[in-house]
Formats: C-alpha cells, structure tokens, sequence
RNA sequence: GCCCUGAUAGCUCAGUUGGCAGAGCGCAUCCUUGGUAAGGAUGAGGUCACCAGUUCAAUCCUGGUUCAGGGCUCCA
C-alpha cells in the first residue's frame, strides 16, 4: 500500500496517470496529466527560447556504429534498446547528444554561429535494471529537456554563467527555494585523455566560481565524457533531488571530429556542453507532485477553478462565470451535476483543484460569487473582482 | 542485475485450514435540486497475474515466468 504522498497515489488521485504490467516503466499520461505535462513543457520551451535556444527534432534510433563512436555502446550497452533491422542493428536513444552532434556536422558552423544552442525535448529509452524502476522517478521511456551548446573555447565560462543566472528564479516559480550545487569530477571509467580533463575540469570550476556558486565537491562522480555541475533541489521532506546540470564535454567533439570555420578559415574543435533544468520532465512531474502533496501551485494545476452551481436556478450563472474565466485563459469548468455542495467540495478538493467557486441563488441575487480555496478559507467578492483575482491567481510566476 | 515481500472487480483491499468469490470507492439506472469534505435505492462488473506440476478437486500447495513494493547496485 503506497503512502498518500507518494506521487503513484497522487497520480491515480489526481487521475494524472498511471503505469501497467504491459508497458513496464513507461507511462500512460491520461488527460489531465498531459495537460501538465505541457504546461511543464511549455513553459520550459519559452525559456529555452528567450535563452537563445533554437529548438529541434532528433531520430529515436541510430545504427549501432554510431553508438560505438559515442562511447555509449561501450559504457551502457546493456542498458540500450536494440531493434534489428535487416543484417545491422540499430539502437534506441538513450541519449539525444550524439543527434545533436551530428546536426551540427550538417550544419557546418562558423566561429559567427557560436555559441550554437539546440534544445530538444527528447524522448529516449533505457532498458534500465528491473529493480531500479520506481514510478515517474525512474522510468525506462521519459522525456529529458536536453540542450548543447557547441562553443568557441572562450565561450565555454561565459555560457556556463549565462546558464546558472536565473535558475534560483526559474526552480522557485514552481516551489523549491532550497537550491545547491554539486560539482562531479572525473570517474574511474572514462574516455578522452587526462589532458582534456584537466581543462574540462578547470574550466567548469572557473565558471562556477565566477557565477558566484558554492559548490558541494564530488570527485568521480562525472560523466564518462565530462565534469558536471548539478543542481538540486530541496523538497518539503527535506529529500534532495538532482534536476538541473551542465557538463563540459571535450570528448565527444573529437570522437566525432566536430568542427567550426574560424575568422581564418582554419578548422577549429568547438566546446560541447550538455545542459537541462528538469532533467526528465516526468521525474520532475512526481518531484514537484510530492513537494506540493498533490496541491500544485495553480498555474500547474490541470484544472485550477471548479464553478460549483447550487440549484438548477443559478446553473447559467455559472456557466458564464466559468466562461469569463476560459475567455481570459483560465481552466475553469462548471460542476452543475445534481448532487449536493458538500459533494462538488469533496470532488474538487480530491482533484486538486486550487479555486472552488460557489454560485446559487444568493450570488445570483447579489452579483456577487462565493470563492473557496483548498484551504476551505471562503469569501464573497463580487462578479469582476472575482474573475480578475482567479485569472491573476493562475497565471506562471513572472521569472520563471 | 541481486536480496526480501507481494499480485483477488476499473481503484484500495478483505477472504477461502484445497470444495459456487467479498467489501468500500468508482461505474450504470432510478429517486433526490442540494449552501461548503461522502443524499438514498437498485444493479452490472472476476480466467483470484501468467505457464506448468501435485490433487477427485487449485484462487489457496510446489516450481518457473512477468510485474509490483521495500532494500542494494546502477543512473549517460
């Protein structure tokens, strides 16, 4: 029996999804958990965008040799998807980098074109060890909001920079205001020569230091291509979780042989860095549903106003009152069922809804509605009041 | 991948010392038009995870598989 914390409860609760025996550690989003599935998405994807992302679309699987020249096939074979196709395999992504990688070989950039950013929302799977699925936290198909930066080496610390600022704001729109960083250095089992990780490694700590970041040391703990930088979050148990990161890669540019033009002609190695706020956008989704016990800050929340009607002679009022509020972009539905007020409280409640709205014959009479939070504080305000305070209530913090 | 525990209705679970399968919620129909956390009645809904074995008889015992929960390992 799963606590009711627990964000498998919440999300059969809430009727955001669910995981079945057929499709093992991959999810079914139903309707309301995609809604905030894309509302996460989108909200992200502006981000990205005013950050000078440009976004693409890279494939689900690539011919094995491909992953031989990553460096994936040798350090996570076994945790690949390979689908045969006519005499070669071809290996589901677990990963989007090396797609990245090969875009920019097409797109044959000039030192005028970096820093070149790409963003992706890219879909990957992992055969991942049985034991180790445990809900959205750790699934075997998820999303990941993955970027690369393909630089010129002097960018490398001002990028790193330019990706730290902001992220304080960017974490607290949606509730965590505890963020600290790690810093992962090189691991036992990796490619690329001690030269490079020399480099990689002082940069990335010279960029830390000039964004101003305290950073947790933990040496061996990078990737197989690169030092990190992880950021992570705090939730209300005090549990932390690693969402953000950006690693310096000096490894996969030369596997691949990635270059740009510069201002002399000369082929030049540009700096690759690997970047995500969420990480996996449905990790973040079960993170932020236990942070918040179900009660998502409004503007996440599938439907953020439930108008309760009382009595079939105030159904129309409500009906337009849940209209003003659609018209100005809010989620807003009408529960006019024939059951009782308690009831719709109840409902609503259960559903996570922020902004309960009673209307019946003495709203009607005065002009005025009834608004309940999820805390059971109510009030009356009349008509344009109301719907100005809920259409604020549920729009996105500001800086995020 | 390893250790432990489990799998019974859409969901959460009870139960059968081996002999016709149970509840609550949800769902359907009807009644009820209701004022802030469960209105009432009736009803439908099951290959007791899957595959073998033991047995007159298996949802129940045994083995295997899959999946799940807890822990470990791993996490690009």
């Amino acid at each position: 029996m799963l606590d009711e914390h627990d964000h498998r409860a919440l999300g059969q609760r809430l009727d955001l999804f669910h995981l079945q025996e057929e499709a093992p550690g991959m999810v079914f989003w139903h309707p309301r958990g995609l809604v905030l599935y894309r509302l996460l998405e989108e909200h992200v994807r502006q981000r990205m965008r005013r950050e000078g992302y440009q976004e693409v679309r890279t494939p689900q699987l690539y011919a094995q040799p491909l992953w031989e020249r990553s460096g994936h096939w040798d350090n996570f074979r076994e945790n690949m998807f390979l689908v045969e196709d006519g005499a070669r395999h071809l290996g589901v992504k677990p990963v989007s980098c090396p797609g990245h990688i090969e875009l920019v070989q097409r797109m044959a950039p000039s030192y005028r074109d970096l820093p070149l950013r790409l963003g992706e929302f890219g879909l990957v799977h992992r055969a991942e060890p049985g034991g180790a699925l445990h809900g959205l936290f750790r699934l075997r198909q998820f999303t990941q909001d993955d970027g690369h930066i393909f630089c010129a080496e002097p960018q490398v610390v001002p990028e790193v920079v330019r990706f730290a600022r902001s992220l304080k704001d960017f974490y607290a729109g949606f509730g965590f205001d505890d963020v600290q960083v790690a810093f992962s250095g090189r691991p036992a089992s990796r490619a690329g020569r001690d030269e490079l990780w020399d480099k990689a490694e002082s940069w990335l700590l010279l960029a830390a230091k000039e964004a101003g970041l305290q950073c947790h040391m933990q040496p061996g703990e990078g990737a197989f291509y690169g030092p990190k930088l992880e950021f992570v979050l705090k939730d209300r148990l005090g549990r932390a979780w690693q969402c953000g990161t950006i690693q310096l890669d000096l490894v996969l540019p030369e596997r691949f042989d990635l270059h740009y033009v510069d201002a002399s002609g000369a082929r030049v190695r540009p700096v690759m860095l690997h970047r995500a706020l969420l990480g996996s956008l449905e990790r973040f989704i079960g993170v932020m549903l236990e942070h918040h016990g179900g009660a998502l800050p409004p503007w996440l929340a599938p439907q953020q106003v439930v108008v309760a009607s009382v009595g079939e002679g105030a159904a129309d009022y409500a009906e337009r009152f849940a209209a003003k509020l659609q018209e100005a972009g809010c989620r807003a539905s009408v529960d006019r069922r024939g059951e009782s007020l308690s009831r719709k409280v109840l409902d609503a409640h259960a559903a996570g809804v922020p902004w309960l709205v009673v209307a019946g014959a003495r709203e009607v009479a005065a002009g005025n509605v009834r608004l309940r939070q999820r805390d059971g504080a109510q009030r009356d305000v009349p008509w344009e009041d109301a719907a100005a305070e809920l259409v604020a209530s549920c729009r996105p913090a500001p800086n995020a």
